[in-house]
DNA sequence: GACGTGCTGCAATGTTCTAGCAATAGCGCA
DNA sequence: TGCGCTATTGCTAGAACATTGCAGCACGTC
């Protein structure tokens, strides 16, 4: 496949993606609008974590006058419906990403580098955490400090 | 052993400890000062996490003028020598506790409850992090979120 | 097409933390 | 003990990130 095609296809994925989280906003009431299709449109435009500021800025691109505060609140409500994983990585703003993509961070907290590992990698802490004390770890919510190898 | 003398003990230890402190930042050609000592006292006074505003509190209870920048300033010094732990659990304002309390941390992202559980926990992660990617997890200096028990 | 209400833009506000600067006060040394 | 260097402090301003209140607009149902 082409990259032209690639991109095509993931443009029609991403419509498709779209449609199906309006369908889930009006079950519960809520509206379609055209800040939320282009801001679901920058989270599915590329992967990795963005922040509000970020993710903002890629909407104001294609509508200038949508307020960053209409990226927070719609932020939080995607968060809700669980279509988006928001991460404190250590110190900083919250980024944000697709919550399709399960995954966890490792951040150094000497040069801020953040590294995404498979949940397995979480497996072990999960087991122990829900035996001991009936915890339900969620390994995409949070970021895991220590040092990488390089600042070690 | 009576509450008071187990009391008078704790004190006892703390003045040895903050004298132990006070020798490591006179080492580095630190100085002891008064806001220095009350915020140690403070640390030391009883165990758990506490923000930067409620360490405050508690020293401007016996020295009203010392600044809240004050506190941020000794704090990060504190930290910078290994004595404190800084550990951001999910939301909110920073917590530090002294760094001798070896543990980590399960925090609910629902109801903000904060579980603290013991290092070998994360053995599994930490041996899987260290061996695929050469990461040094630090297990008190982040909070694992999820759900607790009663939220689930 | 009209109506109810969910959503938005805007501005103000809140919270947490940091920076700059002049004044103060530890601590080594004579 | 007194002196001088400079680390530390209080104060204020402000950065960074996020939230809130409100009036008006516009989505979607009837």
């Amino acid at each position: 496949m082409s990259q032209d095609a690639q991109a095509d296809a993931r443009l029609a994925g991403s419509q498709a993606v779209i449609e199906d989280v309006f369908a889930r906003l009006r079950e519960r009431g809520g509206r379609a609008t055209p800040a939320r299709r282009l801001l679901l449109a920058a989270l599915l435009a590329k992967p990795g974590h963005r922040t509000a500021e970020e993710l903002g800025a890629e909407v104001q691109a294609r509508a200038p006058d949508v307020n960053i505060s209409t990226i927070y609140r719609n932020l939080d409500e995607l968060e809700r419906l669980r279509i988006v994983d928001r991460t404190h990585l250590g110190h900083g703003p919250a980024t944000y990403h697709l919550a399709s993509a399960g995954h966890g961070h490792l951040v150094c907290e000497l040069c801020g580098s953040m590294t995404e590992v498979p949940d397995e990698l979480f497996d072990g802490l999960a087991q122990a955490a829900r035996a001991r004390y009936g915890f339900a770890v969620e390994p995409h919510r949070f970021a895991v400090i220590g040092l990488c190898a390089s600042c070690q």
